[in-house]
RNA sequence: GGGCCGGUAGCUCAGCUGGAAGAGCGCCGCCCUCGCACGGCGGAGGUCCCGGGUUCAAAUCCCGGCCGGUCCA
């Protein structure tokens, strides 16, 4: 896409009426428009932050600067939206809201779902640790949380809103009048954004340097090569609410601005000297020259300020470095805080590996400086300062801080067992290469200035490359995110009914319907798809339904359904006849089995209410399959359960079962829904569609499902949690079996016990297994017993019997009890109390006989595996050892007492030749 | 979802270029001591995660699985 021509043909009417110029930056190229003529851009690095030098006629904190832009745009007719949480669990391709867009993605942008006001505005906090190196060192350019302030039109092609010259004027107002910014220092730089999947030009807005919103004009589709343009096209803005307030505020950093009083009781909780603002100043005026991300150019504004300031560089640079890590700190923590109040589990997969990954990180700072028992204090202050302003922090305080605890315990374990292969890799490698550091890291969790700091220790000097992460990444493939999934039918299947009407649902109708009559109006193979039909296919966890379809005096098994879109497919078990279509047919599900599903779906949704109510609101579903004899409930939850939590969640879950409570299903519109029952709503993914399917169990829970369910909570019958395991690091699988189920499996575990019994005898398996126990342990002392007896007196045999040539005895024996295990012991006794060659030849059947050779160590000039290769001679045999051990077979035709009469001969000329 | 590391005595681990299962701590007994601690001597304790394969021989090599850890998406 060529951005500049491109920008061209748009012909922007409002920035030229309004006196604005084009210009070219001299820098970058880019082309940008000015009230005053300009040599470049406006924005950094081409430009320098002088933002701070600019009057505006507000200063405002964070909550100042969202409720400005708030209601600037409501007051322009803009309905203000609830911004979503931070976790994107609505969509399956993010893990984090990383924009105000993402609420509306994929449902509205892909126009099936109408959004919720248009125009509208909404304040999201939004999460994005691309730049997680760069936090603090930027002095407040890149932050992991912030503000996206959004003001979204959706333009249609037969509803238009507003567009390109409108968004501009909004933004001309918002930063002239409400900031009070004089015009000449706004600007607006052309652009080109790209973004899952869609593309389109956008404006980059400029104060002082400072891009302080982004304006982009949705419009393309991005395909291979190419792009199509949209038929929606969307007005989507980001308007950076901590920038805005850094803008307004004249402090040096971003962080003074947002942070405010917490800095210094950062600095004091982390004993640290409070920096001086000059030095932070003399920062602030730099860093928009120098890429501070790196450590060239960090070093390069250290010397810069303590030449202007006259201060040694040493101070200077550990001033800065505090700085640094207070900013940081401050940062990640209000990240981790957003994350986990929004109820992530920290995990080592998923979104739970970003709640890990900035906890780990914080930890990492303050073990750097001894601090971490402060960890806790940090989080109290934060949660404290942010609680008006974002409602879950206040509310699940609590949980933030277990967790924190949690895995702060946890960390330390990672670190003490790292810690321990350090210096075992220290005291066998004496120095550690690239490889080793990076496998520390990789495979160990051991970050390298923690292991430079731990060698120091030691007194190993380690060098860290300085492109040390930048080496991790090259070493990581980068796969899609979630995988994506597919429908369990063949792609002509697929492409021969995706077309059809919609399938009228009876099993939504009314989910007891058994049998019924509807007409074919696909055909294919062993494909059907009818006009209408009460087989349920699989979809929402459920299993698809069985059962049988009559087409004239033919009985088809249904073996399985699925659907493609609203089309359901029925597959039967075998082809069906010609000419079928339009003919009417009659079905009946196997109404057992679709029974026991209903009953294990609507347990799901007990018990996961119940975990909920027991463990937490942190608590989501993370999976589920319910089929005929059990159901599988996964959720998020970061310990172990323990036997009492288990308990509850069963009891409370039967205790729903006998309230008898009925289970309404509702279609409600998408927005009336989610105001009236929140996001937990969507525990099993979020449905493309302006109307949802709501299940509700009226006080207990509410869930948009696809599923069949019971009329009463009653005819669940019962719920028992069969197993408890954890599948991953904050995941736990709750199987339940519900229903007439429990009967069959209250049976399977009693045949268990019965099929013990009779195996080990009596009427109580406890007593039997106890005896049986005991009775193993006194057998194997007795067995032991034995093998000393017969082993100190074969010992003793051997010795007498042994023959001696030149002054070494030696001695054959055949063993005729099959024990490798305590032969082995003899002979390792023998030769090692005494000068003696041993042989041991057991039989083995077929000829084969097991050989074992040894040799005293102390007796010079003989090699057990010289006397093998006699034997082998004779009797073609294969093995091997040392020189004072050898095993192996050999092959034998002849009798053994022969057998035993040759080796000794071998051994004896052996000898003899020595 | 992928890469990497690991699973050996009650615990922490060594052994892993295939060749007779080890150390330290803990435990038991004895000696020393008025007694305890320390120390000395002796002893018990093992499905080397599971299953296949290669081999005369596998804790060790290969394949598959389970479990734990870690890094990255």
């Amino acid at each position: 896409m060529d951005v500049e021509s491109y920008w061209e043909k748009l012909r922007i009417k409002t920035l030229p009426t309004n006196g604005y110029r084009r210009y070219k930056c001299k820098v970058c190229g880019a082309n940008f428009w000015s009230l005053i003529p300009r040599d470049t851009c406006n924005d950094v690095p081409c430009s320098d932050y002088t933002f701070f030098n600019i009057p505006t006629k507000v200063r405002l904190n964070v909550r100042q600067s969202r409720d400005i832009f708030l209601n600037f745009f409501s007051r322009r007719g803009h309905e203000v939206i609830e911004p979503k949480p931070v976790v994107a669990r609505w969509r399956d391709d993010l893990y984090l809201t990383i924009a105000s867009i993402v609420v509306f993605q994929p449902h509205v942008t892909s126009g099936i779902v109408p959004p919720p006001a248009n125009p509208l505005v909404i304040a999201q906090p939004c999460i994005r640790l691309e730049d997680i190196d760069a936090v603090g060192y930027t002095l407040g350019r890149h932050l992991t949380n912030f503000i996206m302030g959004g003001h979204h039109a959706f333009n249609y092609p037969d509803k238009y809103v507003y567009f390109i010259d409108e968004t501009i004027d909004y933004a001309r107002e918002f930063f002239k009048d409400e900031i009070g910014v004089p015009e000449e220092e706004i600007t607006f730089k052309e652009s080109w954004w790209e973004g899952g999947g869609n593309a389109g030009p956008c404006l980059e807005v400029c104060v002082g340097g400072l891009e302080v919103a982004t304006l982009v004009f949705m419009m393309f589709k991005s395909l291979d090569g190419g792009y199509s343009e949209l038929p929606l096209k969307i007005v989507d803005t980001g308007y950076g609410i901590e920038r805005i307030s850094w803008l307004t505020s004249k402090t040096p950093t971003a962080f003074h601005a947002v942070y405010n009083d917490l800095i210094n009781t950062y600095y004091k909780l982390l004993d640290t000297e409070v920096t001086p603002p000059d030095i932070l100043w003399g920062a602030t005026r730099l860093i928009s020259r120098y890429d501070t991300k790196r450590s060239e150019g960090y070093s390069k504004i250290k010397s810069l300020i303590s030449n202007e300031l006259g201060l040694n560089i040493q101070d200077v640079s550990t001033h800065l470095d505090n700085a640094v890590r207070v900013f940081t700190l401050l940062d990640h923590v209000k990240t981790a805080l957003l994350m986990l109040s929004d109820g992530v589990v920290p995990s080592n997969a998923g979104e739970g590996y970003l709640a890990r990954l900035v906890l780990r990180r914080i930890f990492r700072i303050l073990k750097l400086i001894n601090k971490l028992d402060v960890v806790h204090e940090l989080f109290k202050t934060q949660i404290r300062f942010w609680s008006g302003m974002y409602l879950n922090v206040s509310k699940n305080s609590e949980y933030v801080l277990d967790v924190v605890e949690n895995e702060l315990s946890r960390f330390n374990d990672v670190m003490m067992k790292a810690t321990s292969t350090l210096r075992r890799y220290v005291s066998t490698y004496k120095k550690l290469d690239i490889n080793k550091l990076v496998e520390l890291y990789d495979s160990h969790g051991l970050p390298p200035d923690l292991v430079a700091e731990e060698c120091r220790r030691l007194g190993v000097s380690v060098e860290v490359p300085e492109n040390f992460y930048s080496l991790i990444a090259s070493r990581h493939s980068r796969p899609p995110i979630k995988p994506i999934k597919t429908v369990g039918l063949p792609k002509e299947v697929i492409d021969a009914f995706k077309d059809l009407p919609p399938t009228r649902r009876l099993f939504h109708e009314d989910p007891y319907i058994r049998r019924f009559k509807a007409r074919v109006v696909g055909v294919l193979k062993n494909y059907l798809v009818l006009d209408q039909t009460s087989f349920y296919p699989e979809g929402g966890g459920q299993k698809s339904d069985v059962g049988e379809i009559f087409i004239g005096n033919e009985v088809f098994k249904v073996i399985d359904v699925q659907k493609i879109g609203d089309v359901i497919v029925h597959v039967l078990d075998k082809e069906l006849p010609p000419n079928i279509l339009g003919s009417e047919v009659s079905g009946e599900i196997d109404w057992f089995r679709r029974y026991s599903l209903m009953r294990h779906h609507t347990a799901t949704h007990i018990v996961l209410a119940s975990a909920r109510s027991v463990l937490g609101s942190h608590v989501w579903q993370a999976g589920a399959e319910k089929s005929e004899d059990r159901s599988r409930l996964d959720i998020t939850h970061y310990k172990s359960l323990s036997k009492e939590d288990i308990l509850r969640i069963e009891d409370l879950a039967n205790e729903v079962v006998l309230k008898c409570i009925d289970v309404n299903t509702t279609y409600l519109p998408r927005y009336d829904a989610e105001s009236r029952y929140g996001l937990t709503l969507y525990q099993g993914g979020v449905p493309l569609e302006p109307v949802i399917r709501v299940v509700e169990i009226p006080g207990v829970d509410a869930q948009a499902c696809f599923g069949t369910h019971l009329r009463n909570t009653c005819e669940v019958g019962g719920i028992k949690i069969v197993n408890v395991q954890k599948i991953q690091d904050g995941v736990i699988r709750l199987e339940f079996v519900a229903g007439t189920q429990l009967v069959r499996y209250v049976r399977g575990v009693e045949e268990l016990v019965n099929e013990a019994l009779t195996l080990v005898g009596g009427s109580d398996l406890i007593k039997r297994l106890k005896s049986i126990n005991e009775e193993l342990n006194n057998m194997k002392t007795l067995l032991n017993t034995y093998r000393g007896l017969w082993l100190k007196h074969t010992y003793d045999e051997m010795i007498k019997t042994s023959e001696i040539v030149k002054g070494i005895p030696f001695n054959v024996k055949l063993f005729t009890i099959n024990d490798k295990e305590v032969i082995k012991e003899l002979l390792k006794e023998l030769t090692s109390k005494n000068e003696i060659i041993a042989v041991a030849l057991i039989p083995e059947g077929g000829g084969k006989v097991f050989i074992e050779i040894s040799i005293s160590p102390n007796i010079s000039g003989v090699n057990a595996v010289e006397v093998f290769n006699e034997v082998s001679k004779v009797y073609s045999g294969r093995g091997g050892g040392k020189r004072d051990h050898v095993s192996g077979y050999i092959n034998v035709d002849k009798d053994l007492d022969t057998v035993i009469n040759t080796i000794k001969n071998i051994v004896r000329e052996y000898l003899t030749k020595i």
